[in-house]
DNA sequence: ACCCTCGCATTTTTT
DNA sequence: ATGCGAGGGT
């Protein structure tokens, strides 16, 4: 356990406090404000782009310098681990002291930290697991074939979703309101909540829900444990304010309701987490949870140039649930965000990738072009776009290191050698690599496992020892548990690297992975490699896994400057110098899914996420809808996004491509969808000037590029067809020569 | 026990 | 189009 002990970091004599603050210099009115009113309930609301990690961090500083409080006693809470990261660092560079003692961390950290102390209080032991998306998913699964249920018609899946929901509320199994206990399966949604909880007690494990309602359990049921913790942090800070959802808020004003210390920060406009049950409403009701609150408005963006942020201002003006800010920005006008209509998510594509092309020959860094969608099934064809021109990019938010399989496999391994009543991580290498082990004799296993109140690995024993399997299975195994044996007594033998390492070669996942001589499997070798190699920075086994359970960031190695391809969602908090911002329609964004689910709400989260992405941008913004597009195979035709005709025609400069023009030479497309006519959910209206093409046709228009034809390449310049084969044409330029480049990368000349 | 084929769904993502 | 999961065949 950590040590936290009081530490005076800089105790400051009255008369140099003034010289000692120089961390405030250069902070705004309104920040200044942020950071100096320390007392009572504060909410910052914080645009886009206005210095607000900078307030927090220096807020937390300010605390410290001036001694108001003992760094151990700050709860300062976050959302990510990254951000938790950044405070950190950002915190001691301020008060050039590194000190551990703060509570500074994610609410899932802090609600593991809280548990484990005091485990034995809600009933675990301080050693508990802490099971992720897949265990969770496994286990209930389980469950659901215990309870004879149709996984068909109700998927586990469905299940967790359901019980996560219950959890993100502070439903605990006896409070689930009636109307919704009979959710799930024709009216055992409620049992199944209390059988998984059981299940979950029995292997001495939490899920992330329970991270959070069992530490809000833990403070409510226990009055002087509350009582000490709210006397010990008697300055609370929270970042992004917006994303809490319902448990988060008790767990926040229960702590803070003895001295109402609570300073939260965040952006009623950036909150995009609905889906995943955080609660807009928490911020919107500030006031009225926290009396005699203090709201600071940060309005000053350093970001962005004007029209972009007039743009972005006038587009979420039309949210009607809002606090409302007016972001103004010192820096000039700049440029107008470009909003272009085009043909189809090809011609989209190579937009994109003309315009990246030019902005780095007019010197911009790769590395400061980020192209944010909506759905990730978007990205592919711009992949593809720039595979095909040899652009660099990278794509975030794809399978994370630690939700590799091969990564899960090894660390299941760790686990078992760990703590060997770990069921859920059994299941997972019983026959990982294939060592005849099958379904019969995981079966016999469970069954003897529940029969007995045993964990698998003991029944295995006990089962081998009464014969009660078949030689081939018992054998195999022996063979397993032998090993799992001698790698738990090693466990602290060695260093953690070395008994990595030891793990991943005799348990044989190495020698499967070699087997296999695919270019994957290299890759998952490399991982494992990977894994082992950062188990160097660990002391112990123990640290490492509850490292893993709560942190997921591998920062992959950077081979020069890249795009960034990423979703909107995971583009919060970013910032780039240019934004490409591909889809803009009615049909994909707005997501009908979330107007389906949510109605009225849904678009307004959806209108907070466009306001996201063009916010992301310091000096230009490009936006695109496409005429068609193809959808899980099937073409579709749309029109331009309600949010486009929603952006300000003073600020906004609107074209459409040649051959859109071409093809569908009507209305202008950046009237886009009246908020009225688009009121039926998810119904993309035919483009205004159908043709021929646009109805449902599964077959793309000639562009008119055949052998001989005149082209023009804003790279290569004008030439002539050479040949033409699937949208590949080889082209004799008049200056460039002969290349071969895509059909919609150059225009008819 | 393992492999293969068919059917089905398919927004967003952290911890 | 595509990938994942379940169920049936070998």
């Amino acid at each position: 356990m950590s040590t936290d002990r009081p530490v005076r970091t800089s105790p400051q004599p009255a008369s140099t406090v003034r010289e000692g603050e120089w961390y405030l210099d250069g902070l705004n009115p309104q920040q200044l404000e942020a950071v100096e009113t320390l007392d009572g309930p504060v909410l910052v609301l914080a645009g886009a782009g206005v210095g607000k990690t900078r307030v927090l961090t220096t807020r937390v500083a300010h605390l410290l310098k001036t001694g108001r409080a003992w760094a151990n006693e700050i709860l300062a809470v976050t959302f990510t681990n990254k951000a938790a990261a950044e405070m950190l660092s950002r915190v001691e560079t301020l008060t050039g002291a590194r000190d551990g003692s703060a509570w500074m961390g994610t609410f899932h950290s802090i609600g593991s930290k809280l548990l484990r102390r005091h485990a034995e209080l809600v009933g675990l032991k301080p050693n508990f697991t802490i099971l992720d998306t897949d265990d969770q998913l496994r286990l209930l699964k389980q469950i659901l074939k215990d309870e004879n249920i149709d996984e068909k018609r109700w998927p586990a899946r469905a299940l967790a979703t359901q019980i996560d929901s219950w959890k993100n509320r502070g439903f605990d199994p006896t409070h689930v309101p009636k109307p919704e206990s009979i959710a799930f399966a024709s009216g055992k949604g409620n049992s199944l909540y209390g059988l998984y909880q059981a299940r979950l007690k029995r292997l001495n494990a939490v899920d992330f829900g329970d991270l959070l309602l069992e530490s809000l359990r833990l403070l409510r049921d226990n009055p002087s444990l509350l009582e000490s913790y709210q006397r010990r942090f008697r300055y609370i800070l929270v970042d992004e304010y917006q994303d809490t959802n319902h448990v988060q808020y008790l767990w926040l004003r229960l702590l803070a309701s003895a001295h109402k210390n609570i300073c939260c920060v965040g952006d009623d406009d950036q909150s995009i987490y609905g889906w995943r049950g955080a609660d807009v409403e928490n911020i919107l009701r500030f006031e009225k949870d926290f009396p005699g609150a203090k709201i600071i408005r940060l309005e000053c963006n350093y970001r962005s140039t004007g029209h972009i942020l007039a743009a972005a201002s006038q587009l979420i003006a039309h949210n009607r649930k809002r606090l409302g800010k007016t972001l103004f920005t010192k820096s000039g006008a700049g440029e107008k965000p470009i909003v272009t209509g085009v043909w189809d998510g090809a011609e989209e594509a190579g937009e994109i990738a003309t315009r990246i092309e030019s902005a780095r020959i007019s010197g911009v860094s790769l590395a400061d072009i980020a192209v944010l969608v909506r759905a990730s099934f978007q990205m592919r064809e711009i992949e593809e776009r720039f595979l095909e021109v040899g652009l660099p990019y990278r794509v975030i938010g794809g399978p994370r290191f630690y939700e590799r399989a091969e990564i899960r496999d090894a660390m299941a391994y760790l686990r078992c050698a760990h703590q060997p009543d770990d069921d859920l991580a059994f299941e997972r290498i019983h026959n990982v690599p294939k060592r005849g082990i099958g379904e019969t004799t995981l079966a016999a296993l469970r069954q003897h496992a529940r029969a007995h109140g045993l964990s698998l690995r003991t029944a295995s024993r006990d089962l081998i020892a009464r014969n009660g399997l078949k030689a081939k299975a018992s054998h195999a195994l022996l063979t397993l548990l032998n090993d799992l044996d001698r790698w738990g007594a090693e466990i602290d033998q060695k260093a953690p690297d070395q008994f990595v390492q030891m793990v991943v070669d005799e348990s044989g996942l190495v020698a499967m992975w070699k087997a296999e001589k695919t270019e994957e499997a290299e890759g998952r070798l490399e991982n494992l490699k990977e894994l082992v190699r950062s188990l160097g920075e660990f002391s112990s086994l123990a640290e490492f896994l509850e490292h893993v359970s709560l942190v997921v960031d591998t920062a992959g190695a950077d081979s020069g400057p890249r795009v960034t391809i990423m979703t909107l969602h995971s583009a919060k908090g970013l910032e780039f110098e240019t934004v490409f911002l591909p889809g803009w329609e009615e049909g994909l964004f707005p997501h009908p899914r979330s107007l389906e689910e949510t109605g009225q709400k849904g678009l307004e989260e959806e209108r907070r996420l466009a306001y996201v992405g063009i916010t992301r941008a310091r000096r230009q913004a490009f936006i695109y809808h496409a005429a068609n597009r193809r959808v899980h195979g099937q073409w579709q035709s749309s029109v331009a996004s309600r949010f486009v005709s929603e952006l300000p025609r003073d600020n906004v400069d609107f074209r459409e491509s040649e051959t859109r023009e071409q093809w569908m030479p009507s209305a202008p497309s950046y009237l886009g969808v009246r908020p009225r006519e688009a009121g039926a959910a998810g119904a993309s209206p035919a483009p205004r000037g159908a043709n021929s093409f646009t109805s449902g046709t599964a077959r793309k228009p000639p562009r008119g590029m055949a052998t001989g034809a005149r082209v023009f390449h804003l790279k290569f310049g004008p030439g002539t067809v050479f040949a033409e084969d699937g949208g590949k044409l080889t082209v004799d330029f008049d200056h460039a020569g002969r290349k071969m480049v895509m059909d919609s990368f150059v225009e008819p000349a």
